[in-house]
DNA sequence: ATTATGAATTGAACACAGTTCATAAGGAGC
DNA sequence: GCTCCTTATGAACTGTGTTCAATTCATAAT
């Protein structure tokens, strides 16, 4: 059985991912330590090395399963919302910031983490992201019908931009500290003002 | 005379802010080493800790300088704007994005620093913003001049914090990298919609 | 001038990271 | 059971920020 030693890296990496996981959920990605996640798994200090290139690496996988909870976070409250193309916008931006609020640590891990230079995102936080954009691309053709495709992806890229930017501020408490539904209401009043 | 110690710590101090910023600026902040000022004022390791808490201390100083250039540029871009509410808005977020760019790894070091857990920011940092926040209220004030104040101040952080979410992304160029004229477009894009 | 005293400066040492690699342990094939 | 190659191990290496005992220096008293 030459699969005995594959299954059990595949145990190890999974163990790591999940403890790595949650201990980005609870003590941020900067107290993340690799002799922590040894002990977690009971496994050598090397043994990480085994299963991941590096630290960044165990990182980025964690950074792809938020990136996809993020993202099914966001279909989920536009699949359930109004057909209103205003409010839809809302919504999905609102279950953003409820994401980025409920996960901080892992919702900042996934912008915090830095790549070497000219190294560029992998290719799954760009589908995600594509991903995103399309959802907002939708009630934007509804609003701005007379927007051509280029200007519209403009669009679509400056409100993620936007939201991102207000929930990014918004829920640093030690420089902006804003009450979450200020923030709710920040979201709803730019897109309240779109027109 | 005994100022002379005083004397020569406020030149220790200057130097190593001087080159601190010029570390920061071509190497970016996650490249500043303590021995590498050290060298480059010519002093011992140790002495830094003699002018500095630490060395986020120096950083922090280093910060306020950039931010008080930040607020000047955007101050310069204001007062050379048409009187119209819209381009004001345009003409500071494009100085915004323009003062990003052009000092890039100073920009980012103002955000990417991070504080103890519980701290708050310091002052300089709450009135700058609050300063760029007032630059933002007064055509805010021209175009909604039925909002209360407090409406219009969570608009104006919105829309502050949706500059700097645009400037960040786009200029990320790993993940998103938008080159500057769609940036510019994207900002005047979000600002023309607005009513 | 000389010396005595305390403050300021120094840089080797410390603490603590991520990562590596010589060695030990383990499994596959015969 | 034996050999050989793969895998796992954790002490050691490298590179950080920071500290502090030892030294140097400035000031004032004599």
């Amino acid at each position: 059985m030459s699969g005995k030693v594959a299954a059990r890296r595949a145990a190890l990496r999974d163990t790591l991912i999940v403890n790595a996981e949650r201990r980005i959920a609870s003590n941020g990605l900067k107290n993340l330590r690799a002799r922590d996640l040894a002990k977690d798994a009971n496994c050598a200090l090397g043994a990480i090395y085994n299963v991941f290139g590096d630290l960044d690496d165990l990182v980025l996988t964690v950074n792809a399963r938020t990136f996809r909870h993020l993202g099914a976070a966001v279909a989920e409250a536009l699949s359930d919302a109004p057909q209103d193309a205003h409010a839809q916008l809302i919504v999905m931006s609102q279950a953003y910031h409820a994401f980025a609020a409920r996960h901080y640590n892992l919702w900042r891990a996934l912008f915090d983490i830095e790549r070497p230079p000219g190294e560029t995102a992998p290719d799954w936080y760009l589908a995600e992201m594509d991903q995103l954009f399309t959802y907002i691309d939708a009630p934007l053709s509804v609003l701005f019908p007379d927007h051509d495709a280029e200007t519209r992806a403009l669009l679509t890229r400056a409100l993620f931009s936007s939201v991102h930017g207000i929930v990014l501020l918004g829920l640093d408490e030690a420089s902006a500290g804003v009450p979450a539904p200020h923030l709710d209401k920040m979201i709803s009043l730019v897109f309240s003002h779109l027109t």
